[in-house]
RNA sequence: GGGGCUGUAGCUCAGCUGGUUAGAGUGCCGGUCUGUCACACCGGAGGUCGCGGGUUCGAGCCCCGUCAGCCCCGCCA
């Protein structure tokens, strides 16, 4: 099947049942072995790699010449014929190990200069920086590591493709030129040349498009969408990524969940993991009750508890601002007892950093008590918290909006430090019951919490105007080892309801005519109920891949200041290009 | 927009309290070598110490600014 013209086996596919044959291989030198009177080369291609071996007995004097001068990563023409190695010149760190090639004879097709990084590295030699990987992409991506990386992401690929085409999904491509949208992340702008001063904007999401199928009847579309979003990065969020983007008719949220559930395992069965149905589920209250956070990693324990009655008689000063809604809120750590006062010490900083006044703490060994706030307690005080012998309690205190982030931190960090078994390898879960509003930092108004098209949960809706953000919306997202895999809703199908929410949004019914009067007429043409779900699929493949970032999972990506080290993007734009576009740049 | 870390040979790094001619490993170049697999051994070349300014008798090292990469906060409906 991998056979061509010019080669007849990949180097990384020879094993011992090719052994007597006459092969054609081609591919990268990854190193080069010259012992004078023989010399092996090893060749890689995208399958492994192959021990050549050129000596005397079955090359000419050209082709051994040719072999010696073979440079790091020129890439090689071989024929020859497989043999087995000598038992004692096995490698068991090839998969090829057990064979060789007796080149007779080698083409040089594709001469290399000196790599400007390393492709082959030594045991235990660190990575080029970053900042050269993504420069010299080429030859960054020639690693096994990325590789693999890739392959496993097209197998991904393929397989979602599969399992969402097995339920029936159409697999529907939507426009990347579009209309920008009012809110939420920033649009990446496309001038038109034909309209002067108007623009498209790259989508964020296909999510009006989708709703639009469904109005049409296509009942249950799927795309593997490219989205776009001017936003600062990180680690895990680059400005153009893919998502698994699902949509259907005639669904509850049950629905929903079950269609995902069944994509995400199909997904980690084709890495080989098998992972049981149905997946846990919490409320987002619960969520962030217990763990501070939407996005629980619940491979661990160490639950956030509520402690403010039982702290109370002790009159520790620390704990004494519980005014207006603020708590005393901690965690219990099971075996904390093994924190430095080092540790503890940093785990306040992280406290503090992300606004918490501190961090008390209380460590019992037997009947010993220590810590910041230790003399305020007794053993038996310290039960009721569920601190027993060889454990310490964490503590902060203050409104929950301070408390839970800060305390989300310092559990992960506390995790992290302790590295205990998690209980689970994957820890999938669902987190309903998402707030359809939430306050606006600066003026405390109601905005929305996910988008603008999320029905609100129907015990609710008598709420929406009375006590916002008491309302529920049917909002899911599906969360994975303490990471947000993706996120989906029910969606308005109703206009009149539609055009609520966007007057609570601050839109004035000329502005929501403009900009989404195509989804009002849509929605009022006979639209099924419906809704979705969109899956972050770079970091599901990170995740699965165990990469440590998106970077690795994605052949051409970004720095974190959204350039292209390797073709130079952005790049200034031509006075007559933009004269064409109608622009004029202001210094 | 804000904060932190990093930047020295092609690559990975060391460089003491500011003090002689800036080092190592690897790669590269030349040589020896017929069973290596990070081959071994001998020899050699290779430096805008990110960039700009300042302090100082003297700066890779201290100060200010700036650029780039990474990480974090804000931001990401």
């Amino acid at each position: 099947m991998t056979r061509t013209t010019l080669r007849t086996h990949r180097c990384g596919a020879l094993r011992t049942e090719h052994i007597g044959q006459r092969v054609r291989l081609g591919g990268w030198v990854n190193r080069r072995r010259d012992l004078g009177g023989i010399v092996f080369l090893d060749l890689r291609d995208r399958d492994g790699i192959v021990q050549v071996a050129v000596g005397p007995g079955w090359a000419s004097a050209d082709t051994l010449a040719l072999a010696q001068t073979a440079a790091s990563e020129a890439v090689l023409t071989v024929e020859g014929e497989v043999v087995a190695r000598p038992t004692a010149m096995r490698n068991a760190e090839l998969a090829t190990g057990d064979v060789e090639v007796h080149a007779t004879s080698l083409k040089v097709v594709g001469p290399a200069e000196t790599p400007a990084i390393p492709v082959a590295r030594g045991k235990g030699e660190e990575l080029p920086a970053e900042e050269l990987r993504l420069k010299y992409r080429h030859l960054d991506l020639r690693r096994p590591e990325l590789q693999a990386n890739l392959i496993l992401r097209h197998r991904l690929l393929q397989r979602a493709r599969r399992a969402l085409s097995e339920l029936d999904f159409l697999e529907i491509e939507t426009p990347i030129l579009t209309k920008p949208t009012p809110e939420g992340a920033r649009d990446y702008l496309v001038p038109s040349r034909v309209h002067a001063g108007e623009c498209y904007a790259l989508p964020q999401s296909p999510q009006i498009y989708k709703q639009l199928l469904m109005v049409s009847g296509f009942d249950r579309y799927f795309q593997i969408a490219r989205c776009f979003r001017d936003e600062d990065l990180r680690f895990d969020r680059q400005p153009e990524f893919s998502q698994i983007d699902i949509e259907a008719s005639f669904v509850t949220q049950e629905d929903v969940i079950g269609f995902v559930e069944h994509v995400l395992v199909a997904l980690w069965d084709e890495a080989g993991h098998t992972i049981p149905r149905s997946f846990a589920r919490l409320t987002w209250r619960e969520a962030l009750e217990r763990y501070g956070t939407d996005k629980p990693d619940l491979r661990y324990d160490f639950p956030i508890v509520d402690w403010t009655t039982q702290v109370q008689p002790l009159a520790v000063p620390f704990f004494q601002n519980t005014t207006n809604g603020s708590r005393v809120r901690g965690i219990a750590v099971r075996g904390g007892g093994t924190l430095s006062r080092k540790d503890v010490d940093q785990l306040t900083a992280t406290a503090k950093t992300h606004g918490a006044p501190g961090l008390a703490w209380v460590k019992r060994q037997g009947e010993q008590l220590s810590g910041s706030v230790g003399k305020h307690f007794t053993a038996e005080a310290l039960g009721r918290l569920g601190v027993g012998d060889g454990d310490v309690a964490l503590i902060t205190v203050g409104p929950d909006r301070v408390t839970s982030p800060a305390l989300d931190k310092v559990r992960q960090e506390v995790i992290r430090r302790l590295a205990p078994a998690p209980k689970l390898a994957h820890a999938f879960c669902w987190v309903v019951d998402f707030p359809l509003f939430e306050p606006d930092p600066e003026t405390g108004k109601p905005v929305f919490a996910h988008h603008p098209f999320t029905a609100p949960h129907p015990e609710d809706v008598r709420k929406l105007d009375s006590e916002p953000f008491a309302c529920r919306a049917l909002h899911y997202d599906a969360v994975y080892n303490g990471h947000e895999l993706g996120s989906g809703s029910i969606r308005i199908t109703d206009p009149a309801v539609q055009r609520t929410v966007f007057r609570h949004l601050g839109l004035a019914p000329a502005e929501i005519e403009a900009r989404f009067g195509f989804l009002l007429t849509a929605l009022a043409a006979g639209a099924p109920p419906h809704g979705g779900f969109a899956v972050g699929f770079d970091r599901t493949a990170m995740l699965i891949a165990g990469a440590g970032s998106l970077r690795d999972v994605i052949a051409f990506p970004k720095t974190t200041a959204a350039r292209a080290l390797f073709e130079g993007a952005p790049a200034p734009a031509r006075p007559e290009d933009l004269a064409a576009l109608h622009i004029k740049v202001v210094p």
